[in-house]
DNA sequence: CCTGTCACG
DNA sequence: GACGTACGTGACAGGG
């Protein structure tokens, strides 16, 4: 039957369906291979459902599956931020993709998609098309915006809700008629496509505008005549992006099609084809049904084995074999490697352990792989085991031990597999393992991660490290690397182990990995963290390997010629404070000058600590500095002291020398509130504070060519803070911009802003970060020198300013107690086991229990921007280096340091979006330079 | 190995 | 009434 009047076109968003579903069902995976298999199950269900209710007047005669293909369309090339926000597709979810469109066909569905147009722009095509030949449409969605296609026989159909929506229902949603629905969303934006709009303008006011113009041309061409001046200008100023975001949301009614409507007629389902995918899902429930339905026998579907005593969906682990180091496998040949490669590709996933010559991977070699692909199931691959003994003479013995494969054949075996979308590699930590690889020509991919598992589930509860999470999840202790290296000075590296040790130590590992993973995963779900795992921990690893292994470029001479200058005053200081002593002792050792200060100079604030020494810390020595210029030399002392060991000297030991760059590692799992730890070296204390401390930053440099951007978010824990607690005077303050310290103190003293002094805005400052931390009125008083009365009597006076925040605490900490963890408004838990204690650890479990959320909501933010960053400027010549809780470096090629800031700061203010939408804007500062200190 | 000290956000 | 307290980290030196 050829398309016309009385045709009804059914047109389906399939992306909608296949998220819907994603989402709504836990994490299945195929009983036979581990396959994660849930969004097709609920999509086949869905489309089931579809068809069983496709009876009656308004069945269609023709229907298509409709999907998105590829990221890239022709809306990027207008705007590349476009959809930057998109939360990344989840790594269970991607091998399923090909199966929903394997699964409409098998339905005897058509499916459509088109490479460079978006699922919409078929939509709207095909429904032009349709309207244009006489015929009805339904569109299977509830995408807003589609909206703009209704009218002239165009219908919507909100499956979920069996709600259809007429001219009327979009009238009702944009305030405006369909065909002027482009114009709202033009101004109004949308921050879940990342489509800027008009700031500042809504829905609401949008509507309100185009229908007293007419059309967005005429109210741009008449901007002049709107009454209220911030409207006005935002119109006259932002109209080429109010332009641009009208080309963004209007939908393409000619996208080139390989098909017609013709072509989409409905057809029966061929139970010859049905039947068999829906067998070959493992799918049981709904094969029997459909072929009930369909008055045809059920093929056979596996039975799943049944454990005793647990459900469908619980996390039993099968029964395990006990962990047994004799029972592994020494690989030395490509025929044993095959076999296991093939067993891999059965299986779909396997646990990945890398075995190395030490523990920084920008320099250390690949000594062996380990795999695992079931409990008990693992072997280790020795590639470049030394042979034994000394005999190699005065150089020991260099040469390879015997029976182990070349390490070039290994890895041209292991790439294919490492890389292949179809296969789940598993690691402990893999950042490790990714980075070893990568240098050897390997990208892991895609993969999941016990240590990140653990964290997403456990943070403040326990360590996440191998050692820890074996003992307490398979009640089993690990072998000791110990017993493997030795340690101290005569330590040796693992390329020096006898392989029959290593395989027992290695594979071990990789077993104990693949384990954990059988029982940590599922209970991802289960503890409602799966979206934190996927979002915020799995995909960063990969983004902080690449910033580790680029590294930053550090000037050696300019750090060396700051050591010895530091020495120069140190030795002078010392002369001066022995001759202030009037003897001789260890400047840097707290001890020696305690009795010094105490008993022979006989100096007040004395005060012994449990160890029975002396306290001499800066806060002390800063007391006493005022009436006694010993303690005043000892902290100049003690200040270039830390510079120098801290700063100048150690970090020109970690100049890689092949690349003349220090990599640090960040430990994503170092802190529980979701900030990162940076080590070897760290390169997340690097002096500010002071003007002398602040010149190591320049010894951190771009190269030649190059300039160093700086980009940090304004205030965020503050905002974050005025957002959670709903504080209305901070948020407007925010809002326009204010200098929010002055702010506060204006609103809690009464100073107006103009008359606002240093003194008084320093107060308030300290307020401020007070309530962050869980304010107490001897902690302020301490940071602020003044007496306690007066500092509770600042914070009783900001409590009744801002009785939000008192809220905000009360009801922090009742959750805290009530659930044993609080969360980021992301979902990310923090447990607080210690809320429960009695005496001053409760004291210190409910401070951080009132810290957590706002933390760990800012490092939520910039995690977020930091996972988007790469594809924001993948084409532009920069590289991100660094980050520093609120901090960001990028190096960028001179010249090219506007587009970076702009596309950056876009990303990192939007990070929120589309997940949490703040009261507050985020707001973000730029810097550029030759060196850190410039950039900063 | 633990403690004190001090660098950062 | 006393206890102790701002939150989160990592590195280094001294000292047992």
């Amino acid at each position: 039957m050829s398309f016309g009047k009385g045709c009804h076109l059914h047109l389906i968003d399939g992306s909608a369906f296949i998220f819907r579903a994603y989402h709504a069902l836990p994490p299945l995976t195929r009983k036979s291979d581990g396959l994660p298999i849930g969004a097709v199950s609920g999509f086949c269900n869905m489309l089931h459902r579809y068809v069983e209710g496709n009876t009656g007047p308004d069945a269609p005669t023709h229907v298509a599956v409709i999907f998105d293909k590829g990221s890239h369309t022709f809306r990027n090339d207008l705007y590349d931020l476009y959809k930057a926000n998109r939360e990344a597709m989840p790594e269970d979810l991607r091998p399923q993709m090909p199966l929903t469109r394997e699964a409409t066909r098998a339905f005897n569905i058509a499916c459509e998609e088109i490479e460079g147009y978006e699922a919409d722009d078929i939509i709207a095509t095909l429904s032009c098309q349709a309207r244009d030949a006489g015929g009805r449409v339904t569109i299977i969605s509830s995408d807003k915006d589609l909206m703009q296609l209704v009218g002239d026989g165009v219908e919507m159909l909100d499956a979920m809700k069996n709600l259809r929506i007429d001219v009327e229902g979009v009238e009702a949603k944009f305030g405006v008629t369909p065909d002027k629905v482009i114009d709202v969303q033009a101004l109004a934006g949308d921050s879940v496509d990342n489509v800027p709009g008009a700031p500042g303008i809504g829905i609401k006011t949008a509507a309100l505008l185009i229908n007293e113009y007419g059309s967005l041309e005429e109210l741009l061409d008449r901007a002049e005549e709107i009454k209220q001046p911030k409207r006005r200008q935002t119109l006259i100023e932002k109209r080429e992006q109010i332009e641009l975001s009208k080309k963004l949301v209007t939908l393409d009614c000619n996208t080139p099609l390989g098909f017609t409507l013709d072509d989409l007629e409905v057809k029966e389902p061929d139970p010859d084809v049905l039947l068999p995918f829906l067998a070959q899902m493992e799918f049981r429930t709904l094969t029997k049904r459909i072929a009930e339905g369909l008055g045809v026998e059920a093929p056979s579907v596996p039975e799943p084995e049944v454990s005793a005593g647990t459900g469908a969906i619980e996390d039993s682990v099968p029964d395990a074999p006990a962990i047994n180091p004799e029972a592994y496998e020494t690989v030395r040949d490509a025929e044993a490697l095959q076999n296991w490669i093939d067993r891999i590709r059965e299986v779909g996933h396997v646990a990945v352990d890398t075995e190395t010559t030490g523990l920084d991977e920008m320099r250390v070699d690949l000594v062996g792989i380990c795999l695992c692909v079931d409990a008990g199931t693992a072997c280790y691959v020795p590639l470049t085991h030394k042979a034994e003994g000394e005999s190699g003479g005065l150089f020991g013995n260099d040469e390879l031990a015997e029976g182990q494969m070349p390490l070039n054949q290994a890895l041209d075996m292991l790439k294919p597999v490492l890389e292949d979308d179809a296969v789940l590699k598993i690691g402990q930590n893999m950042k490790y393992d990714a980075k070893i690889l990568k240098r050897y020509g390997i990208n892991v991919a895609p993969f999941d991660d016990t240590m990140l598992i653990s964290y997403a589930l456990n943070a403040g509860l326990h360590g996440h490290g191998m050692d820890t999470l074996s003992e307490r999840y398979l009640d089993h202790v690990p072998i000791p690397i110990k017993e493997l290296l030795g340690s101290g000075k005569s330590m040796i590296t693992f390329d020096r182990v006898p392989i029959d040790k290593a395989t027992r130590y290695a594979a071990e590992d990789a077993d104990i990995t693949l384990r954990l993973w059988q029982v940590l995963k599922p209970r991802l779900h289960r503890e409602k963290v799966t979206t934190v795992y996927e979002t915020l921990e799995r995909p960063l690893s990969p983004v902080l390997a690449e910033m580790e292994m680029h590294g930053v470029q550090v000037d050696r001479d300019t750090l060396s010629r700051m050591s010895n200058a530091f020495s120069q005053k140190m030795a002078q200081l010392e002369a001066e404070i022995h001759e202030l002593a009037g003897e001789s002792f260890n400047v840097g050792s707290p001890k020696q000058l305690g009795e010094i200060l105490f008993d022979k100079m006989s100096l007040p604030g004395g005060k012994k600590g449990k160890t029975g020494a002396y306290a001499t810390g800066a806060d002390i020595l800063e007391d006493l500095a005022t009436e006694h210029e010993l303690p005043a030399r000892v902290l100049d002392w003690r200040q270039l002291s830390k510079l120098k060991s801290t700063y100048t000297d150690a970090l020109q030991e970690h100049i890689n020398p092949e690349t003349g760059r220090v990599h640090t590692s960040y430990v994503q799992t170092g802190a529980n509130t979701g900030r990162m730890a940076s080590t070897d070296p760290n390169l997340q204390n690097i002096p500010v504070r002071s003007e002398e401390g602040r010149r190591i930053r320049e010894a951190f440099v771009a190269p030649e060519g190059k300039v160093l951007l700086s980009l940090d978010y304004s205030q965020i824990e503050l905002r974050i803070l005025a957002h959670v607690a709903g504080i209305d005077a901070l948020k407007q303050a925010f809002h326009e911009g204010q200098d929010i310290h002055a702010a506060t103190a204006s609103e809690m003293f009464g100073v107006p802003l103009d008359e606002m002094t240093s003194e008084v805005r320093r107060q308030a400052k300290a307020i401020n970060f007070g309530v962050i931390y869980g304010i107490s009125g001897f902690g302020l008083a301490r940071n602020l020198r003044i007496p306690r009365a007066e500092a509770q009597g600042f914070i009783d006076r900001y409590f009744e300013r801002f009785p939000g925040i008192r809220e905000y605490m009360d009801e922090t900490t009742a959750f805290a107690k009530e659930n044993l963890y609080v969360q980021t408004l992301f979902g990310r838990k923090i447990h607080t086991p210690e809320i429960a204690a009695k005496g001053p650890r409760a004291g210190f479990a409910k401070r951080a229990a009132i810290n957590a959320p706002i933390q760990g909501t800012a490092a939520d933010i910039i995690r977020r921007a930091m996972i988007r960053m790469p594809e924001a400027i993948a084409k532009l010549p920069a590289k991100m280096l660094l980050q520093v809780h609120d901090e960001l470096v990028f190096e960028v090629e001179a010249g090219a340091e506007e587009d970076v800031i702009k596309a950056a700061r876009a990303i990192m203010e939007g990070a929120a979006d589309p997940a949490v939408k703040l009261d507050v804007p985020l707001v973000v500062d730029a810097g550029r330079g030759a060196n850190w200190a410039e950039a900063h």
